[in-house]
DNA sequence: AATATCTTACGAAATAAATCGTAGATTATG
DNA sequence: CATAATCTACGATTTATTTCGTAAGATATT
């Protein structure tokens, strides 16, 4: 039980983890253009942040070749769910819920969003009625 | 068309608020002694925050006693709505499916929460079969 | 090999947010 | 009325984040 303390990602490096999940590892260079492409970044900006993300840990780096190589090294699950969960707390008081009901409420959902939704509500629940039988809610 | 900016508020503009919106108009006192069951907070922290919030017209303030009272100047769900939508852009990347099915897989959801939003989903699946009959999409 | 180009490292400035101390005003109490 | 307690205003500090300039090293080009 010694495992991830896992460093909370600022904006800048949120925005840098996002290119990086999505398009793999990559040069500082790479990042750069495509943060580039949303708004105004200068090339030692992007290299200072990365530099302190591989301080945190955030990231890792292949050294070998001649220019470096980032790579995330949180997963996007885990991070986006820490800050889901921060998230949840500082603005909808820890109801899971009540952020649900705004997100389904306020932004525009497709209906074939609404069905995947669906699926997944059956999903849980369906788990809930198979694990419920011989596991009972708290192992601990 | 010119109505509501919106400043955008910090986390401990955000914690204040959320003892406002809870409690309705209070005094720099009450405040501090909701924050401080929290977490450790000066009263002069407290004052000085609210005094910004006033500059950003974050709260309103009745000055007619001799302890001044505020209020909170924005609303509850405007606010969080704000805030849900720049979390989802910088977090999930703008789907707020991703974030729903986040919210649901990872964070602890009672069965009666569950099917809270499944009525949710049903009444929204309602009013759009409704709707799309002889109102389009945007009333405008 | 000399020059230009690209890359890294690092310091430092600019900005924003949160915290607190102190002084002066106001109100309550003895 | 005098003293204590409470409250407001405000400056200043601390900490975190973002940004960029510059120098030095590495690579490519001619």
């Amino acid at each position: 039980m010694s495992e991830k303390p896992i460093p909370k990602p600022t904006d800048s490096e949120l925005e840098i983890l996002q290119v990086l999940w999505q398009h793999g590892p990559s040069t500082v260079r790479f990042v750069n253009d495509q943060l580039s492409q949303k708004r105004e970044v200068g090339y030692t900006t992007t290299l200072k942040i990365l530099q302190l993300m591989l301080d945190k840990v955030l990231v890792l780096r292949e050294d070998d070749s001649k220019t470096h190589i980032y790579r995330a090294a949180v997963r996007q699950e885990e991070t986006q769910g820490l800050l889901l969960n921060r998230f949840v707390d500082a603005t909808f008081g820890g109801s899971a819920m009540k952020l649900v009901m705004q997100a389904l409420g306020t932004r525009a959902t497709s209906a074939d969003e609404l069905a995947q939704i669906r699926g997944l509500l059956n999903e849980i629940e369906q788990q809930r009625r198979s694990t419920s039988k011989d596991e009972t809610d708290e192992p601990a």
